[in-house]
DNA sequence: TATGAATGAGTGTTCATTCAT
DNA sequence: CATGAATGAACACTCATTCAT
């Protein structure tokens, strides 16, 4: 009795998520390039070859792992915008962010290394860079709204700071005091921006 | 006759300064682990065995990059440190950064992408992570004494700005308007902490 | 559907044998140190990188080959063992010595050349030695039953002589007289030691 | 003032010999192989082109110090045949070889390392085998001249014996008996072949 | 679907040798 | 006579990928 079409089709979804799931473990452990195949598949307990039914090569692995990855990060940053004060919007988008950052911070690892270095970059370029400009678009969008004077400067030191603090979460998860850091953050933009209005 | 001693010191330090040049251009544009001996020997216009002769070895070469530049950054900072006011401190602290950033962009860009890498880290780490905390420590002063109410919080904030704009600098420095996100930055602070004086 | 295990098991050890066959040629013909991974590889017909599947390196084949040779060695020696009077011991222990040296002349030629190299002996030493002090105290028992006056040194002339024989055939296995030598040593201790008792 | 053609000979071959000494040495200790161009010129303290200026390469250095210690050698042999009495000359060479190997180990050890390989053997092999036949041909006239009954197979016995006796003695040095083996061995001679007289 | 043996181009590194000085 | 910087081919070894089963 041949298994159904549906059933095949579910398991190969577990498997390829399976699959991703360690990769990412591994990616953002010893880095992407220092991280063998064979490493991945041992983590997985199958064969080499398997792995590729799954995933054309390691770097669609790399790939398939951002996508998903950037999708998840997508679904989050859409609950940001459901609030109507532009105060308000900011501090869900900062918030969101970390929230983000610590719910993947394996990903995040990984994405940090990664940004530095262009050959990674060839198939990850375009996804990234219009990912920056999404958030900084918006983050520009809120601060006009909320009456900031320069808004294109602004919504970049905010991004920056949102990148950096992200990012030193990440290299340091266990001691970075991330929560006070974001509320830190959060009541100086209210204290600036509220005042003015 | 032999070559002077003095001549052939010459032409090996013109030699080494050729590689590590070549060496970090090409390190940042592809990460460590992604740059190969051969690329750089290439690079260079010059046989791989020969890099042996000034360098035990790849991670050695990172290394002796990172030494140097290091030196250089150290003095820049140094000049910081020169004003008594601290909020003119805090001005200087963060145009030093960018200055450094602008002018070791190539440094810096491979400095990012080594420290998420376990494996290169191995022989950085001490150093990175000691140089880390040195500038927090010191915004960290600076903002106490500017009368700031949480000064490791917000020295976590600024250090957290500083970084991002300049990898977001790093990352595009054609493009990205660091002069001006500097000069904002440096009016934020600037307000926040006189109206409080 | 996948190869069965035993299946693969036979493939692998196949291979294995395969290549500790043609290393073991080499090695006794060029020596360890002058005989290349990349030769061993092309005498087998395969590819380097398959060579490291089966051994962990090039030191670790080495060890494999002594590893079995010596087992066959040790098992051919307890024949000898099995006789009462002791002369007849001293004539097997003679003879089972130039039947293991003409049937494992490539290993013996190995064993000699690599018994002088430091390098290659940091696997091998403790083998080798206790080897040698086992062949070497079994001699001096047999002697010492035998009735020999100076059974130690005795020990020692006649493990000179069994060596340097054994090494002067694989030289030359083609024109080397064993077969006579052997026969005439054998003589040689019948008559000094038989005319005692 | 250029110096002396003569001179510069003089040194040249002083030079020569210092070289081939420290060569000597190294390889007997790593064995050829493992022995660089580089530890060589470093242990005499000179630059590694110099070397080529006195030996065509690595091989050529062997080949050099084969030559001379051959020739040390074959002078040291050349004294047992003073005698008159077969049986002294016998008791002279075997004397005669323990005393050479005490003298050279060094050499000895590689000359055994160095033997059982092909490659090496490219520049020895004519020399080590023409020696080889010389001993073995001596040894069979003087123990026909003494009445041994198989002159052959006994001078291959003994030369096995001797050489068997010097490899243990050049392997460890420190602890082998030579001199009580040697007196054994010639005691056992002059009982054999005293009493057939 | 799944295995892991096999491949071949690649890695960092060493080293005998040459050559400008 | 002497230097040591420079070369290039070789080394042991790794790894992403393919393929027979």
């Amino acid at each position: 009795m041949p298994r159904t079409a549906a059933a095949n089709e579910a398991v190969k979804a577990r498997t390829r998520a399976r699959v991703m799931e360690h990769a990412l473990k591994l990616f953002s452990l010893h880095g992407y390039d220092a991280t063998s195949v064979k490493m991945i598949a041992d983590s997985c307990g199958m064969a080499q070859g398997l792995l590729y039914r799954h995933f054309k090569g390691k770097e669609h692995l790399l790939r398939a792992i951002f996508e998903q990855s950037m999708a998840d990060v997508q679904a989050s940053f859409s609950l940001a915008q459901q609030s109507e004060d532009p105060l308000d919007r900011i501090e869900a988008l900062i918030r969101g962010a970390a929230s983000i950052v610590t719910g993947h911070r394996r990903f995040w690892k990984l994405s940090y290394g990664v940004r530095m270095q262009q050959g990674a970059l060839k198939a990850l370029g375009p996804r990234l860079s219009s990912w920056t400009r999404t958030i900084e678009s918006t983050l520009h969008g809120y601060l006009k709204q909320a009456g900031a004077r320069h808004p294109r400067l602004e919504a970049a030191i905010l991004f920056a700071t949102i990148d950096g603090m992200s990012q030193h979460y990440v290299l340091d998860p266990e001691n970075y005091p991330l929560t006070d850091v974001v509320d830190a953050v959060v009541q100086q933009y209210r204290q600036r921006l509220g005042r003015k209005k």
